[in-house]
DNA sequence: CGTATTCTTGAAGCCAGTCAAAAACGGTGG
DNA sequence: CCACCGTTTTTGACTGGCTTCAAGAATACG
């Protein structure tokens, strides 16, 4: 299992064979149940690497009140903020489902860095993809209102999917989240949508797209 | 000019003198007048770091509502997420001041970051800060009010100076926009925070922060 | 010293949040 | 296969923080 972990890892598949059994070696393989706590705010730094499963992210305000900040997938990896930075863990991680991780300790990381400089400019690209996400989500949250951000998250979904029916990824609960909102309020704007015949819901978090466009344009 | 540049430069001034001479080489130096602006979304893309004066980076949502990213101050960088990822620039940059950058092309930061590993660890790590310090921000603005939000800015702006008395760095506006709020609610809430005396305004954005503590918890 | 911005203040309206409870759903064991 | 139970989702009524529009005051700058 070790070797094709690496392998099926976006950041380290690209190094030659040698090179991913050195990191191969340094890899800790953990399992989850799901629902359980992978890490919590405080935690000592680890680099993680989805290896299967799903796993949702998220960071608590002040208050108390959760925001989803992703759904990471099979080759996702998370904690490079507190690794690189030094600091500890500030995110909440949990498993979605049953899930298997490769884990790296800060120093294991600095070496692999220090020896295999590819694996620094691949996790740069993705980062940098994060941080245009997370700019564009707080432009749409201070400027766009909850029915517009729901439209275009909806319209984007049918978008990647290719199809005019999608299954939300997640429970509405953590839509809700995700989108800056309450459950009320995503409930009560999905009625909208549907009494605009713009979507058309199923049981099971199925939704039809019946007007992607004006989906995606709705104030 | 052209060394002192690199030299100045935090992820290039760790390089070797003959590395920072090859980056010297493919620098492109460019000046602004206060108020120009530097970049527009659709722009190519383009690695500008600062070298003197100071920048706003900004992105509008569609409904055109401005939300202020960051302010960038000499030796911080910009147009990372074009480049690397081969979009098209998605901020709008203006001088806040005279400033100067250098200015890298997406094919000749693809070199130097082939040929010096080490500034794309550099970037890295400053691409990782932000993304924590973004996400930080879309946990407030959904979980926290403005009152709290300002609070907790004005405080750590004291800290950070190490002193009692601050000055904005930027204009009000412009901290309504960074904070997700408008120009009048911010009036209306530093004048509150007047009221109960927890800090103390002067003419010229200066503040007097009277009890610091107390500033960072108000909800 | 005049003028254009920026900032402040007032009044009114609305979007979204909160609290509460009913309904629907999904999984489980008998 | 079906009744049961906990969770998720929906609906209703209400509240409130914030935005908007408008106009006046203060400020900065040429």
């Amino acid at each position: 299992m070790a070797p094709s972990c690496v392998a099926s890892v976006p950041i380290f598949s690209g190094l030659e064979p040698s090179a991913q059994e050195a990191i191969a070696e340094r890899l800790v393989h953990r399992a989850f149940a799901a629902g359980e706590v992978i890490a919590l705010p405080g935690d000592a730094p680890a680099l993680r690497v989805v290896h299967s499963g799903r796993m949702r992210q998220s960071r608590a305000s002040d208050t108390g009140v959760e925001q989803l900040l992703r759904i990471l997938a099979p080759g996702d990896f998370t904690g490079q903020g507190a690794v690189l930075t030094g600091r500890r863990e500030a995110h909440t991680t949990t498993a979605m489902s049953a899930v298997t991780v490769c884990q790296l300790t800060a120093a294991d990381l600095a070496a692999v860095l220090r020896e295999q400089p590819g694996v620094a400019l691949g996790m740069l690209v993705e980062v940098s993809e994060r941080l245009t996400a997370a700019e564009e989500q707080l432009a749409a949250i201070t400027g766009q209102s909850v029915m517009s951000r729901l439209g275009q998250y909806l319209a984007a979904l049918a978008a990647s999917a290719g199809s005019d029916t999608i299954v939300l990824p997640m429970t509405k609960r953590d839509l809700a989240s995700f989108l800056g909102t309450t459950p009320e309020t995503l409930s009560r704007r999905l009625r909208r949508l549907e009494d605009e015949r713009l979507i058309e819901q199923r049981p099971g978090g199925v939704i039809r797209v019946r007007a992607a466009d004006a989906l995606a344009a709705v104030q």
